[in-house]
This record gives structure tokens, C-alpha cells and sequence, in this order.
DNA sequence: AGGCTATTGAGAGTCGTTCTCGTAATGGGG
DNA sequence: CCCCATTACGAGAACGACTCTCAATAGCCT
């Protein structure tokens, strides 16, 4: 039974820290989970709200903020000051934006550690956090333009 | 005479791309300059107070705006849904945010090309621009808090 | 089941940023 | 050097994303 522990996981994933489980933070994360793209709490709120119409906006940013605080999710600052939000599928959390279908992949860290390596030898700075965000255009898309 | 010639570049600087010189512009720009760390709009209206009292929150903001543009000065975003401006000193414009000081360093390039490198190869993804702030603690106070 | 407590919904409030509009200043052309 | 179209400024209003408030509701533990 995948789905069971599919949902068992969430579950877990959301009552983390004394949280309680309810509807709402449920319809969040799978709707958030099955979104492939950032997504503004605006947007989710406006897609959600033909299935959900009594949930609330407020109700949305806290869920991606408990979401966020939980490791299931990070924030990313889009331009124009709206904050997006990406369901995390591992522990890192560096991303591959592409510009022009929104989607997000996650980089793959290993490719990070020299750099980090660079930044303490060379600057002497001690890295606690970093946001790592590339903007341009997936490989898809690259497909689909060079076929025009 | 490096004064006058220090003037004539910020002056050339400014004016690129058809904008005008004004004082406004000149202050701003001097003020950023003079400043070594991270600065919001508001902060700079508020230290630019004392001696332009006449000086607006919305020409500072069109300033600072119209440095991004003229590539002296990038925008960074902060925690808190507030952005801030640094000065460029030179061409790229990744940095390692101090979260005690608050003072920003450039990142060297070098230490990046493997990185956009390795995305290209391992993810086929093409990058058109990033953004890669690091936060941290910077050697001094480092040293600081080593002193304690 | 029952109660303690976290959470929700709705709207008001906050705050950073941008827009508006009347006024002032800039810089190119006579 | 002065005119004048055009750009920029200042002040405050407007905007928009986000957060707070509070009464009502719903989880969770025993």
C-alpha cells in the first residue's frame, strides 16, 4: 500500500515539532508536492480555492511557513518582491530556475563543495547558509526553442 | 587631481544610458559607495537625513534603482521582505553577507566556474544569470567572537 | 467523551515599495 | 547664454504582499 505511507510520511513530516495535522496543512503540502514549479502562496491560494473555498490566505502562508520550518519545503524571492515556494524532494536546497517554464530542479550538491571549499581558503569567511539560485533555460526548453 | 577624477566616472557612470546628472543622484551614489555593507533605501534616508533633509524616500529608491540598471550597485534580499543595495566594486556581483557586521565582500569568479561548469554538464541546464549570496561570519568577527 | 490548546478564517493592520502629479532642474539646440 | 522639451524631484497617497487579531473551531491526550 504506497499510498498509505505516502501519506503516513506527510503526516509525520507535518506533526514534526508538535504540530498538529490538520486538513488544511494536508491540502497545502499535496498541493504544494504535486506543484513541479515555485509557487507564490497567492497563486495556491487562487488554485485551490475551486475545491477549498473557505480556506484562507492567511491560512496558506502559515502552512508554507510551517512547511518551511519543517524542512519540506524552502522560500525562494522571486523578482518583484512575492516570496515562491517549492516542495523539497532531498536535503539540499539550491536551485535551477528556468526562466522560461518556471519549473525548478535542484542542483546537485556535490558540485557546490569546491566552492565552499574556495570560499573559506581564499576568504576566510565561515559559511553558515547560502542561497544559490541559477536562473536560464532547461533543457527542454532549449529543445523547444532551437526547433523553432 | 583624483577627486576630479573620481568625479568624472561616477558622473559618466550616471549619466549612462540618457540619465541625467543630478545632486540627488550624486549623493545616493557617493552614500552607497561610502558605505561597506549591505544598506536598505530606508536606512540610507534615514543617514542622509542630517544633511539633506529635503532629500525623498522615493528618489532614493529611484536611485538606487536606476544604479542596478547602470550596474553600479546590485540589489540583494534580505530576510524580512526588505531588500538592500551594495555598491559594486567590480564586475561580478556574488557576495558573502556577514550576519553579525552585516558587511559584504565580493565572492572571487574563479571559484564559481566549475560550478556553472558542472551544472551545464551534469543537469543540461543552460545558466543565463545566478544569484549566490553566502551568509556567514567574515575573519574579524570570527575573531571577535573567538576573543570572548 | 471532555477539555486544553493549537489552528483556522476573515478582515483589519503593517510596512516596504511604487505611483501620481504638480513643481523644479537638466542639458541640448538656437 | 538662454529656451524649452524632457526628465527628475518631493510629498503623500496608493498598492500589494504579508502578518496580526480574535472569536470560533478542531486536534490530540487522557
Amino acid at each position: 500500500m504506497p499510498r498509505t505511507t505516502t501519506r503516513t510520511t506527510l503526516a509525520k513530516r507535518i506533526t514534526s515539532r508538535g504540530r498538529r495535522l490538520t486538513k488544511q496543512r494536508v491540502i497545502v503540502a499535496q498541493a504544494l508536492a504535486a506543484e513541479r514549479q515555485a509557487i507564490s502562496a497567492q497563486e495556491l491560494h487562487q488554485r485551490l480555492h475551486h475545491g477549498h473555498p473557505r480556506l484562507g490566505l492567511a491560512t496558506i502562508y502559515r502552512a508554507l511557513e510551517a512547511q518551511v520550518e519543517a524542512g519540506m519545503a524552502t522560500r525562494l524571492e522571486r523578482q518583484g518582491h512575492v516570496s515562491a515556494y517549492v516542495a523539497c524532494v532531498s536535503e539540499h536546497h539550491h536551485h535551477l530556475v528556468c526562466t522560461s517554464c518556471q519549473r525548478v530542479e535542484d542542483v546537485d550538491e556535490t558540485i557546490l563543495r569546491p566552492v565552499l571549499r574556495g570560499i573559506r581558503d581564499r576568504h576566510d569567511f565561515q559559511v553558515d547558509h547560502e542561497r544559490l539560485d541559477f536562473y536560464g533555460l532547461c533543457a527542454r526548453c532549449r529543445r523547444e526553442k532551437a526547433a523553432l
